[in-house]
DNA sequence: TTGGAAAGTCAACATGGCTGACATAAAATC
DNA sequence: GATTTTATGTCAGCCATGTTGACTTTCCAA
């Protein structure tokens, strides 16, 4: 592993691909990503939820209607951890599963009225420190903040993320 | 809260806070964070260590000598958590606690041979995958990726970030 | 009608957060 | 010199959330 040498300069510096450079990308990411989280985590402690309803909300606000096992794979847990969270979801009204109207093996998720007002507070929370950020950086900022992030997700993933990413339902 | 309306735009266009353009933002930060820790996750699994040791491995790796303390304020975990996790690391050899020389309440932390053999590893796979991001976007936006983490970080952790940034010991 | 997929459930376990309480040593202060 | 504060370590226990494995129910489709 060739600590920190870049190789010969083609026309283009490729000084941003220094080990030294790619070590403060990942320092960022830890710390922004900590941030990111902070914010609906306070909320969350509040009712007697953590990150992983908070997930599952986000993703059954996005796509109403969605499969337990969409959400499954969005959120790239066992179907056991989902479900502990789902069954505690829908026990406090926050989430209504719905039999498939096709399949009915299938179960199409939806967020309450109540469900929807949590995933409101939450999200708010967490669009204002990304409102922040995007601002305090810019529109040309945030664009390459976007691309490095998708050229970063698993390519399976990045299809998935693709696939939702301009439209709602 | 005024759902994806930017307000009246004043020279430069407003277009990319709306909410929609936030929405990605969030959702590329779950995904590609996902992403970012799955490598060296998949190592860690081979030895007997966590997401936890990873990071305390990294940041004494960055600055040599550190105080428990400091590391705590890296971190942002209390320290039973990282004690947990300290002990191991020395028991297995793979960090050394110092008493400190000026104030012997202090210990510093190394790491050992075998402890700076397991970071290589870690952060040789995790620099893997940044640096195929890093070159798919172009340094262009790698610099705005730096500059919106930056700005979305807690301001006291970025004065630590930034003072750390630069410079290795 | 039967095989297999989708979903739900139970049990058990690991990791890594947390709090609270307490111990020790050393520095700092009175 | 005595006292307080600070840095660290440690024990015990709790909680959230991830895991695997085994099993059941439902129901589509061959």
């Amino acid at each position: 592993m060739a600590a920190g040498s870049p190789g010969v300069q083609s026309g283009e510096s490729l000084l941003f691909l220094t080990d030294e450079q790619l070590r403060k990308g990942i320092e960022a990411m830890f710390f922004a990503y900590r941030a990111f989280t902070a914010d609906p985590d306070r909320i969350l402690e509040n009712y007697e939820y953590g990150r992983a309803h908070h997930r599952a909300i986000h993703f059954i606000n996005r796509q109403p209607g969605l499969t337990v096992n969409t959400l499954l794979t969005l959120l790239g847990v066992t179907k056991q951890s989902l479900n502990r969270v789902l069954r505690t979801l829908v026990e406090d009204g926050l989430v209504e599963a719905r039999v498939g109207r096709e399949d009915k093996r299938e179960r199409n998720l939806f967020l309450t009225e109540r469900g929807a007002a949590l995933e409101r507070e939450l999200s708010d929370a967490q669009r204002a420190r990304m409102r922040a950020a995007y601002r305090a950086a810019g529109p040309a900022a945030v664009a390459g903040f976007r691309q490095v992030l998708e050229a970063m997700m698993d390519p399976e993933i990045h299809r998935h993320y693709q696939s939702i990413r301009d439209g709602a339902a």
